[in-house]
Formats: structure tokens, sequence, C-alpha cells
DNA sequence: GACATGAAATACCAATTGGTATATGTTCGT
DNA sequence: ACGAACATATACCAATTGGTATTTCATGTC
């Protein structure tokens, strides 16, 4: 595939966005053919179903967030420091999170759950990866010596993670960014009184 | 309304798992007069519309779970004992809530979000009662010297619920309990290091 | 026992769903 | 300049969608 891929890729990112605000069965194939102004033999062409589209478009929507992400943290060197910007990124990239439909990770979860098992499969994946990102900052920071050594790096991705999901949730519904500036402050609290050396 | 008032709980208490399993969208008409055993014309004889009937079954969701809430944390007297027992409901309710789809709250409100401005104003009200009833505790613990008069309550009922309902997402979809339950080990660390006096 | 009431069943609707077969361009290497 | 290969568009499909108009039927009342 040649120019094929571009189109493809051009399909991706402009179903990317939609399927993530209004799920997999709120978003029907004609709401894409308007989004992307092509037809539907053109999507057709360049994927098998429906289903491989929004697989697509999940990988697409959590690469884009991890990018952001992994430019914010490797800015620190120190891993709390890291942990703090990994945290504080959540509160800067919430208004545009939110503009996109929010978390796709937590969206895909909740969408994918009890009817596309694919998908879950997908999104599991992804969270696992996520978490070892977290707890991975946490055990070199204990073996360079910046972090405690008898805290448990998994019990903090888990808490950490469910913090920012969980606020970004709280925040959006009820569109007041308070819950997620909580959730951070505490974060933040934790790596200072139960991290940093 | 005399007989019908019946019919019309039938159908919600039929509806409800089925709008929480697989979502609004997701969700048929035909499909619930399979799972209800009655025709279209019982349905629409007892509901305005799909969006009537998602409503109802909402707040019977969120009715059946606050109720087996309240019995949990009503058995004991102490605020932060009541605390640890709200906390402790959602790891022994883990695997039914799982099986019946996950939490209503957190489905409703990714759900609704960027389509159904009625159902995500009803999920947001519901989510402002159940912090309500967190933060409450925490005051009353502060008012019956039971807690630190330090604590910020709201902050708290922050970090409870999304430690609550981030656990829960990533618990359903990785299909591990630990990520609930570690969450949980933290809420009851937080009680027990910040909370009581 | 005729009649009114109203809940539930039947039959139907236009519109839309995801998906496909085919036609039409367009871009190549030769 | 030709033809093959490929990318996109058109036209169409059966099935299903949410919703409605009408009919059936049980019930209680006089």
């Amino acid at each position: 595939m040649g120019g094929t891929e571009k189109t493809r890729q051009y399909i991706i990112e402009k179903a990317a966005p939609i399927f993530n605000k209004y799920g997999y069965e709120g978003t029907s194939m004609s709401q894409l053919t308007q989004a992307i102004k092509m037809t539907k033999g053109a999507i057709y062409g360049n994927f098998r179903d429906k289903d491989e589209i929004a697989m697509a478009a999940f990988d697409y929507n959590v690469e884009r967030i991890s990018k952001l992400i992994r430019h914010a943290v490797h800015s620190k060197e120190d891993a709390c420091d890291r942990l703090v910007a990994f945290a504080n990124f959540y509160l800067d990239a919430f208004p545009e999170i939110s503009g996109q439909g929010g978390c796709p990770m937590l969206n895909a979860a909740v969408d994918s759950d009890n009817a596309r098992p694919l998908l879950k499969e997908k999104v599991s994946k992804a969270i696992g990866y996520w978490m070892k990102s977290i707890s991975g900052i946490v055990y070199n920071g204990i073996k360079s010596k910046q972090v405690h050594p008898n805290v448990k790096p998994e019990q903090f991705a888990s808490v950490f993670v469910s913090l920012i999901e969980g606020g970004l949730m709280l925040s959006k519904v009820t569109g007041n960014t308070i819950h997620l500036s909580r959730n951070i402050d505490h974060i933040i609290h934790l790596v200072n009184t139960e991290l940093r050396v």
C-alpha cells in the first residue's frame, strides 16, 4: 500500500475523535463519511469493518496522548519530579482532553466492556503499559535513592491512575475542574510525604 | 395509575441491567422487548421514548446500589469506621457490580457525555449527592472529635470517589481485583493515618 | 349483559444501520 | 500510449432502528 496508507491514516485521524466522543455504537458509518468527506467505498477499501476502524482509532488516541505525556515527563530528571509532572500534565491538558470527548482509555474501557472483547483486550494492554510506566518511574527512583525503598510501585501506580481517571471523569461530568485538581494535589502530597526521601 | 405502575416498575427492573451493560446506543428497543417479554406497545404505553426508560433505569440502578451502601455504612457508628465500611463494601460487591455491567455512575457518566445532556445532568446530580454523603461523614466525624479538624471533607470525598471508581474500572477491564483492592487499602491507610484522631 | 376504560398486542412505518458489488477514475511501469 | 493495478465513488442490499396507529381483550360498572 503506497498512497493508500496516507488515506488510511487520514481516515483514522478524522474518525478517532468521533469514536472517542460518541462511542462505538454511537458512531455510525455515515457519520464517519461526513467527517472524512469520503464515501463508504473509501472506508471499506481501507478497513475490513467498523471494528477495525474503532481499534485503529483507539490506538491513535492513545498514542497521541502518550506522546504528550512522554514529552512532559522527560523534561524532568528526578523520579518524584517526573511523577508530579505526569500528574500536572493532566490538569494542563484537561480542556483539550475534555474537548476531544474525555480520556480514550476510560471511554474505551467503559464502552468496550460486555460487548467488544477485542477492544477490551486492547484497552487492558494499554492500561497495563501505562501502569508499568508509572511503577517503572518509582522503581528507578528507588534504585537511585530518590524514593523510599519501602514504597510499593504497583500499589502506587494503581492509586495514581485511578486518581487521574476518576478525577477526569468527575470533572468532565460536573463541568468543574476542582475534582481533578484536588486529586492531583493529593498525588503531589503523596509524592512529597511518602515517596521523596 | 394503578395496575400500570406495576408494569412500569417491572419494565424498569428488566431494562436497568441491560442499559448498564450495553449503554444507551448499544441497547435497542427490540432487545428490551425480549428481556421484558412484552411488546413495544407495552413499553411505549408506559414511557414517552427511549430516553425516559434510560433515565428511569439509571435512577433504579443508582437507588439499588445506594440502598446496599446505606445498609453497610449504618452498621457502624464511628465516622472512620463508616468510611472504611463504605470502601470495603465495593470490594465485597465487586463480583455482583461487575456482573451487572459495572458501576452505573461511571457507565452513565461516560455514556451520557457528548450526546445525552439530560442524562448527564442526572449523573452529575447523583455524583454530587454521593460526594456529599462522603464529605458529610467526615464533617460529622470532625464535629464529634473522631476526625482531625484540619481534614478537608470535600478534598477527601474527591479522592475517595475517584479511588473507588478508578479501581472498579481498572479491575473490571483487566479482570483482576487487585487494583480495586490496592485502592481500598490506600483509603484505609488514609483514614487511619490522616483522619482518625 | 351492554358498555366504557385502558392496558397490552399487532402490524406497520420511514429512516438508518453496517456492509457489498460494481462502476469510475487515477496513477503507475513499461 | 497502453494496460494493469489500485483507489474512490455510486448504487444498492437486507436487516434493524426508534416510533406510531390501530386492534384486541380483560376488567369493572351500571
